[in-house]
DNA sequence: ACCTGAACACCGTTCAAGT
DNA sequence: ACCTGAACACCGTTCAAGT
């Protein structure tokens, strides 16, 4: 890193010009995230890029290969962003909690980023930590190896995709979002109470619910169930009973 | 609907041509389909749709106003597909758990529709019934009016979240899909022992999960989790003790 | 009442040319 | 070693014109 730049200073110098090229990554990436925020996860394209960064719109790809490889650099910085400052807990339902929650807030924090890289795994150190953490948060309580990994796949997953599908709804321009919302509530609150009892008798309740909420709740309900499936284990003789592969 | 479809029938009629129009919606929702599921979701433009339908590329905007009009017609047809065939059953979980499927599979039948439409609630009869029998589903458990309300947002969006998810997986096309995979299974089975130690104790049976032995997990899960409330809030007093709003 | 086709203002990506 | 700018093969949407 340092070594990279002392090199890069050293060639300019040598030229005698400001520098051998005014666009690095970094650059890129910092431009790329302004232009979804402010314009939305449409307004990036290599022409709007260029406009930001004061360079013609194909100098990106002498850095960025293709706008996949682009899409791939933006996953890694948000991961990186969601995790840097992740401890985990004394407490494993606490360190769980807190890696789903960091999801979601970054994930809120940048929805038209979320959206365009919510598929693409990141390669990224601090996953490789925060994924230990997590499995080690579920064998403290009291999980075999096996069930830790497939409860972190889940409760990993899960976050990822209700942080994403939130991210999804807050990403459509208001016109639609509202449009959607309204069309949507219209219909659950003026339900025929004939056809639709239960439906009817909870549609304010349905009405009232805030994503926030709705998010901690399934978090929740899911720390709930491996906790009664981990005292399950211990209290049966420490091995689960299901048979191998 | 037989009414419009006697009128166009008679208008030809008079003109003495074999009809009025050759296009409808239904048969540009089928193109759409047909193009989604063959070429990819990116695949889905108005020429290729012109071409598909043997009609100039502009003729669809006849019919649906704009692309998202069609994206929105697309969602509704989705959900009537997943639903259509769904009955209650006289086990809560076993209707709660089968709309679940309903949705993953639907998804996982038309990834590229699916990613396109997840965040657009659909306007469609059939869903008013399915969230009239989950709720209902949930009140059978023995839970509130409100604690039914939340928990199916829950199961509903998790549901939908989940599946969506991995549909945008399927749908990256393979090259990337693949590559993504590699580099992040690549990544946990090579992890420092002495840096990730539960990561590394874990990592085959991380490889080992598969998707939809993952869904039902997380499905199980939250049904277990709901199921232990119901129980908990019974024995109470019949009354959840959280004060009121 | 519906379809056509030209036109407009955009895309990502390639490539020869500059410095 | 990086940037430029023309070019190519695409997009969604509009609009005057046909039948």
């Amino acid at each position: 890193m340092t070594d990279a730049k002392t090199k890069a200073a050293a060639t300019s110098a040598v030229r005698g010009r400001r520098s051998a090229s005014f666009l690095n990554p970094g650059l890129v990436l910092d431009a790329a995230m302004v232009i979804i925020e402010r314009d939305g996860p449409d307004a990036l394209t290599f022409r709007r890029l260029g406009i930001e960064l004061k360079a013609d719109h194909t100098a990106v790809l002498r850095h960025f290969g293709s706008k996949d490889d682009l899409l791939i650099a933006l996953a890694d910085r948000l991961m990186e962003e969601a995790l840097a400052s992740f401890v985990p807990s004394e407490n494993w339902r606490e360190t769980l909690l807190s890696l789903a929650r960091r999801i979601r807030s970054a994930a809120l924090a940048h929805p038209g980023v979320a959206v365009l890289v919510a598929a693409r795994p990141p390669r990224q150190a601090e996953v490789l930590r925060a994924a230990d953490a997590a499995i080690g948060a579920l064998r403290q309580a009291g999980l075999s190896a096996r069930d830790a990994a497939m409860y972190y796949l889940v409760l990993a997953d899960a976050s990822m995709a209700a942080a994403a599908y939130e991210a999804a709804i807050v990403s459509l321009d208001s016109g639609a979002r509202e449009g959607d919302q309204r069309a949507w509530r219209r219909q659950y609150l003026t339900a025929s109470p004939q056809k639709y009892p239960h439906l009817a008798s909870a549609a304010q309740h349905l009405a009232d619910v805030n994503d926030q909420d709705e998010f901690e709740t399934l978090i929740g309900l899911l720390l709930d169930a491996v906790e009664l499936r981990a005292q399950t284990h211990t209290g049966n003789a420490g091995e689960t009973e299901r048979g191998g592969t």
